[in-house]
DNA sequence: GTCTATACCGGGATAGAC
DNA sequence: GTCTATCCCGGTATAGAC
């Protein structure tokens, strides 16, 4: 039935995006072959240009695979609020780091960005998306305390975001650098830092800049 | 005169290495191609040879040359002390970030490093090295405040590299995310929040929280 | 939609003259 | 050490049968 024709062709279709993720996150995307990746797929060379016009828009539709998947992920993890999400957000970022593929992936999903600028603008609007998020919850906690930051709930997102970046980038390298919790201890101790009253100036102009109840963003 | 030979060949040697960091920086290792590095350089396909034996070795080279250069910044900066170094560390990660190649490469040793495990201890190496430097600046500063941090020194210096990479990346790819002094004041704040106390089980003296839940380290 | 076969091109690396 | 010319392989993409 058509039916079995249409499933068995979503099947491959997957199967396809998956070897993709491999080949291109082993290799990267310059020196990733279409060849490797249908045969790693189990397919022929004819079949990937039957789902994908080129290379580059099966580079693209696996990317956007992963960044639906990525923004499901947040989305879940941080509906707790902020107490209940550091243990989750430990473990994604665990998961992250020790997965085969899923950083390298990031790397070559920021570089493509930069190097085409139709790509970087769907990356860009997927960091938003994530980071708009992030950005809720910041605000939920810092309403939860019933306190202020010295700092927007937008860049307390950014932060946060950036800092689970390069984490995961530096235990990927060097795991036994990033213990497993350094992520969720650090978002504990900034928000303690932030939430703080600025000490006073004692006797020189200080450098302090801290303005209760800043801008959103 | 034989010196003006070896410093010929010198400034090729230098000249390659730059016309390297902006190929492999635009197009990505896999895609770079050694003759447009020449093109780029100014000298033909076999000199590239005569100085480097392959393209990978060249990619090593430059590489190795982007790390020494990082690390004297690093140390130049951090003598002075925390305080003094935040803008400092402010206008470097600027610096990089708005740079026309210096994150791509960084992403791009970051990627080799993965898939060529020599490659990956010798930046491995680099970043503890870094990463020392950095761990001795925060040592230092908690020893001027006279306090102590609820995280090691070389876990912050573990936070705070990680953090800057991030902001980096996230930066070059939507820049107006990122404002100029994000890092600094989220280092300031972080150790601001390290250095609090934590507080006592049975009942803070001075702190209000009017939430049952306590914030752990 | 999947296969085999192939057109077509570009890249890494080398040879040998100067 | 630098050049030109070339070898040779592997890659993207397509054609056409089933």
């Amino acid at each position: 039935m058509s039916g079995s024709r249409a499933a068995a062709k979503a099947r491959t279709h997957e199967n396809l995006l998956d070897a993709a993720a491999t080949v291109f996150a082993e290799r990267g995307y310059g020196a990733a072959s279409v060849e490797e990746i249908a045969r790693t797929a189990g397919v022929s060379v004819g079949s990937v240009y039957a789902h994908f016009t080129s290379k580059e828009k099966l580079f693209v539709a696996l990317m956007e695979r992963r960044s639906a998947r990525e923004f499901a992920t947040a989305q879940a993890e941080l509906v707790g609020g902020f107490e209940a999400a550091v243990p989750a957000l430990d473990r994604q970022l665990l998961a992250e780091a020790d997965s085969a593929h899923l950083a390298e992936l990031g790397a070559e999903a920021w570089l493509h960005a930069l190097r085409s600028p139709a790509f970087g603008a769907e990356l860009a609007a997927h960091h938003r998306r994530v980071h708009d998020v992030v950005t809720a919850m910041v605000a939920q906690e810092r309403e939860r305390r019933g306190t202020t930051l010295s700092m927007s709930d937008s860049e307390v997102g950014t932060v946060a975001t950036a800092l689970a970046r390069g984490l995961v980038q530096y235990r990927r390298l060097s795991p036994e650098t990033v213990p497993d919790d350094l992520f969720g201890r650090t978002l504990t101790a900034l928000l303690r830092g932030l939430e703080a009253p600025p000490p006073p100036p004692a006797s020189p102009p200080a450098s302090d800049r801290a303005v209760p109840g800043s801008v959103d963003a």
